[in-house]
This record gives structure tokens, C-alpha cells and sequence, in this order.
RNA sequence: GGCUGGAUGGCAGAGUGGUUAUGCAGCGGACUGCAACUCCGUGUACGCCGGUUCGAUUCCGACUCCAGCCUCCA
């Protein structure tokens, strides 16, 4: 299989520094707010990693920080009157909700910057012995950027060129404009911990280097993040790590695009984000995962309701093929489908994670589940239970299709016995050949949403929110 | 200004040096009491201008436009 290297740019093959292993880092979240979009594409994408190589036969240990430390924080606490445990913990707990609803798996470790800070003030005087670093009069402690002769090569710039472009204001207690904070020193009255430079907590990109390095080794296969992280964040990673322990840091560097809303990137700043729990309230997550499946990985996408809209559609096209499938049989039935889907599957898979390409090929073995639904309904079975396989790989069409199509009870405007009663009532004016009375029921239902669909195993309904 | 990436049919979105992406929407037909679901059929899309080539949406160059990073941000 092949990934895209950011470090490169281009597709290179993939192979782990062990065979069968993966170690795999993604930068996490600052917890002092609710996630957005932005963070569930991250979630998701590399989620759809995680579970492919796993299904492809790897051990993967995936690793996700979470940095519950920072100015941010610091300052978010402040304003709520919460302290940054109570604030920090909240937002944990509600981030693996988020996800969790979401289909995410859990990372096997998510470590807190709070609880590494040992390892990272360990790293801090290694760069600081190897002159890459240096203690400032103000108790602060900085990268020496122009020591580090790689500085830029994931981002393919050049440090003069960075200075010319420099909008920063410059910290008087910088040797150089461009070098960064590695450890900052305490305000009086603020979190901190003793160090040998003073009290002080640890700087954003030193966290990851030391928490990475602390979990899975000096060196590891994927580094991963959200597209904002490249500079300075993983350079910074890059220059910590790579001077720290002289290797190579990371083999491939992965970066998931950007959420955009009328064309503008969903960010914190601009305040234009959705909270992964706003669209919740109104969206079955599952079509929110299908949404953010159904582009690659690495291509921007942008939110907007009608993408959900035809999300759900599209969504619906499965299930609506899944259901009222019987799947207890098909043990017996193994063997009788040969791996051409899987195959189609893998291949796509394997260029990169084009999940679109692979959902195209769940969407020909729908064709061919709707054919023998009719024509030959032994196979049937056997294409469903492909179906459902291949697309928990991506961690999709677990759910009971009834569930799914019947949508979310807390929005139906009726309660289900009542449709069930009009249902049969319809039945019965059918019966009557009173078709105007039957027509009239069905209408009344389509406008609230209820969409009947009739087949020889009787009535079943779906239920699509006018508002999506 | 520097560095990335992008521009595909009504919309979304893959991909390819010459042959069907896929989904949604539309159109015609089948099924149906009529619909929905489903099936069959249906669309000469590849920003602009040059170049390479027997042939380019696909490769090369220029141009236009869009987005991201260069400051905390997933």
C-alpha cells in the first residue's frame, strides 16, 4: 500500500519499521472548548487509518495526546471561575462523547501533557546540553531555530525567507526572532511546576515531541494531524525531537484537510465552527461520518446543510439494500461470493485511503444486493454480510437499518404505534379498493416527514425530517 | 511576498495519456391501484492559453481564480 508523505509530497509505499507494526501519533485536542468539525475530520480520518491497516493485518498502536495545559486554558478557566482540573476534565469527558457517537475508536493511550512533564523537562535540558537550546533571563526556555540545519524541510521554506514574512512581535529575550518557546516561565499566581530554570510549564510543541517519543520511541511510522499543524507545530516537533535523539523523527507525515464554511476554513478564530455536538442535535452522527468519509482524507471539504442532506440520501441507499436481509443464515452460506468486491475494496484502500473510490465499490455490491433481492435471494444474504463487513471498515452500516431509516424518535412527530395504526388503516381502505382514503393517509404522513414503502413483506416507513 | 494544495457534468466527488467512476438530482422505461423502495436505460464534464504526442481532462510551461500555512488554531 502507498500513503502520501507530507515531508515528500507524494504518494510513497508504506512500510513499518517493524513488520506487522504500526506506530502511529496524531496530535490531539487543547481541551478548554467543545470539538467542531474541523476536530472530527481528524477523529474520523484517522480512525479510517487505525481500523484499515488493522483490517489489513497490522498491529497498530495509535496514539493521541491531549494538551490540558495552556494559555487557553489558562484563561478559559479564569473566565468560567472553574479550575483548570474541573475545565480540563470536562472537556475530556465530553470529547470522547463526541467521538464515540461518532464511531470513533479510542486511541490505546491519550496522553496528557500534565502528566509528562518529567519526560519533557528531561528533553529540555538534552537540547539545552547539545546547544540547541538555551535559558533566557526571564526564565523562559528557547529552541535555537538557526541551530538546527533541517529547520523547514516539512514545509519546504527557508528560514530567511521566514524572517522576510516574520508578522510576529519579537520577545526581547530571543536570540533570533524565529526561535520558540520550549518552556515558559510562571506569572505569579499561575499553574506551574518547579524546573531547573524556575517555576514554569511546559511550551505547546515540546509536549508532543516528548509524549511521542515517551509512548512509541525515538523514531515511528506515521505522524498525524490537522492541516493547520504543519508550521509550526511539526516543524517545531521535527527540530525537538530529531536534535534530542539524533534520528529520524517520523517516516511519513500525514495531514487531513481542512472543514470549510463558504469556502473559508471552520476554525476557532474566525468563529464560524459547528460544535460536533450542535450537529448532533439534528444529524444522525452516522451521516456525519458519511460525510466526512465520502471525500479523501486530504481534500478540503465544505460544510454546509445540503451536504448533509445528500449525505443521509446516499446513506439511505444502503441501508434501504440492507434491510430486511436476513444475516443468521449466512455462515452456512460462506464461500458462495468470491472477493471481487474485497479486492475492488482493498485496492482503493490501499492507494492512500481513497475512501471514496471504496465506497463507489460498496455502491456497485448494492446494485448487485438489490438484483438478487429479487432474482436470486440466496446470494442476497451473503452480498449483505459482505456489505456490512467491508463497510465497518470504515466504520459504517452498523447500525439496524430500521434504526437508521426510521430516524431519530425524539424529532417524529408522531408516536410509532400512531403510524403503525395509520398503517393499517391504509391497509384496510386498500383492501376496500378505497384508494383516495389510503392516498390520503400516505400523504398526510409524507407530510410529516414519514415516507412509506410498501413491498410483499407488508409497510415499512422512513422518516426524514422536513428540516434537513 | 514566500511555501503548499486545488480548479472535473445541475450538485457532491474519484480517477485516467485513447474505452462506464460513484452518489444525489433530472429524463425515458419496468414494477406498483398510484407512489415510495428497486431494476433497466439515459449525460461527448474535465478553468484559460500554448507545448509534447498519432491522440491530453490526464504530461510540461505560462496565465486566471480559489483555499491553506508563514501568529494560537484540527
Amino acid at each position: 500500500m502507498q500513503i502520501y508523505n507530507t515531508l515528500t509530497r507524494r504518494k510513497e509505499p508504506f512500510t513499518p519499521l517493524e513488520p506487522g507494526k504500526v506506530n502511529m501519533y496524531v496530535c490531539g485536542m487543547t481541551v478548554y472548548d467543545y470539538c467542531h468539525l474541523g476536530h472530527a475530520r481528524v477523529m474520523v480520518a484517522f480512525d479510517v487509518v487505525t481500523r484499515y491497516l488493522r483490517w489489513r493485518g497490522y498491529d497498530v498502536t495509535y496514539v493521541r495526546n491531549i494538551t490540558d495545559i495552556d494559555d487557553k486554558i489558562l484563561k478559559r478557566a479564569d473566565e468560567n471561575g472553574e479550575t483548570i482540573a474541573a475545565l480540563t476534565q470536562r472537556m475530556i469527558v465530553a470529547m470522547h462523547e463526541d467521538e464515540a457517537r461518532l464511531g470513533v475508536l479510542r486511541p490505546n493511550h491519550e496522553p496528557r501533557a500534565t502528566g509528562h512533564v518529567a519526560e519533557i523537562i528531561a528533553m529540555i535540558e538534552t537540547l539545552i546540553d547539545k546547544g540547541y537550546a538555551y535559558p533566557a533571563e526571564n526564565g523562559d526556555v528557547y529552541y535555537r531555530v538557526r541551530k538546527f540545519a533541517g529547520y523547514g524541510k516539512l514545509n519546504n521554506r527557508n528560514l530567511d525567507e521566514m524572517r522576510a514574512g516574520a508578522r510576529v512581535e519579537v520577545e526581547e529575550h530571543k536570540e533570533d526572532p524565529l526561535d520558540f518557546v520550549l518552556w515558559k516561565a510562571a506569572k505569579p499566581g499561575e499553574a506551574s511546576w518547579s524546573s531547573p530554570w524556575g517555576e514554569g510549564r511546559p511550551g505547546w510543541h515540546i509536549e508532543c515531541s516528548a509524549m511521542s517519543t515517551c509512548c512509541l520511541g525515538d523514531t515511528f511510522d506515521i505522524h498525524g494531524g490537522g492541516p493547520d499543524l504543519t508550521f509550526p507545530h511539526h516543524e517545531n516537533e521535527i527540530a525537538q525531537s530529531e536534535a534530542a535523539t539524533g534520528k529520524t523523527y517520523v517516516n511519513t507525515w500525514m495531514h487531513a484537510g481542512a472543514v470549510r464554511v463558504n469556502q473559508e476554513k471552520m476554525s476557532k478564530s474566525l468563529g464560524n465552527f459547528s460544535t460536533i455536538r450542535e450537529v448532533l442535535e439534528v444529524h444522525d452522527p452516522e451521516v456525519v461520518r458519511y460525510l466526512l468519509v465520502a471525500s479523501h482524507y486530504r481534500s478540503p471539504i465544505n460544510y454546509a446543510p445540503d451536504a448533509l442532506a445528500e449525505a443521509r440520501k446516499s446513506l439511505e441507499r444502503f441501508y434501504n439494500a440492507l434491510e430486511g436481509v436476513d444475516l443468521t443464515a449466512v455462515r452456512a452460506l460462506e464461500g458462495r461470493i468470491d472477493g471481487r468486491y474485497a479486492e475492488r475494496f482493498t485496492a482503493a484502500m490501499d492507494d492512500d485511503f481513497n475512501t471514496p473510490e471504496a465506497l463507489a465499490v460498496l455502491f456497485d455490491l448494492v446494485r448487485e444486493l438489490n438484483r438478487a433481492r429479487k432474482e436470486s435471494p440466496d446470494e442476497a444474504p451473503v452480498l449483505a454480510a459482505e456489505l456490512r463487513r467491508l463497510g465497518g471498515v470504515l466504520g459504517l452500516f452498523a447500525q439496524e437499518p430500521q434504526l437508521f431509516l426510521k430516524g431519530d424518535q425524539a424529532l417524529l412527530p408522531l408516536a410509532e404505534d400512531e403510524i403503525e395504526a395509520r398503517i393499517v388503516q391504509r391497509a384496510e381502505a386498500k383492501k376496500a379498493k378505497d384508494f383516495v382514503a389510503a392516498d390520503t393517509i400516505r400523504d398526510e404522513l409524507a407530510g410529516l416527514g414519514i415516507v412509506l414503502k410498501d413491498s410483499r413483506e407488508g409497510t415499512s416507513w422512513i422518516f426524514e425530517p422536513p428540516g434537513r
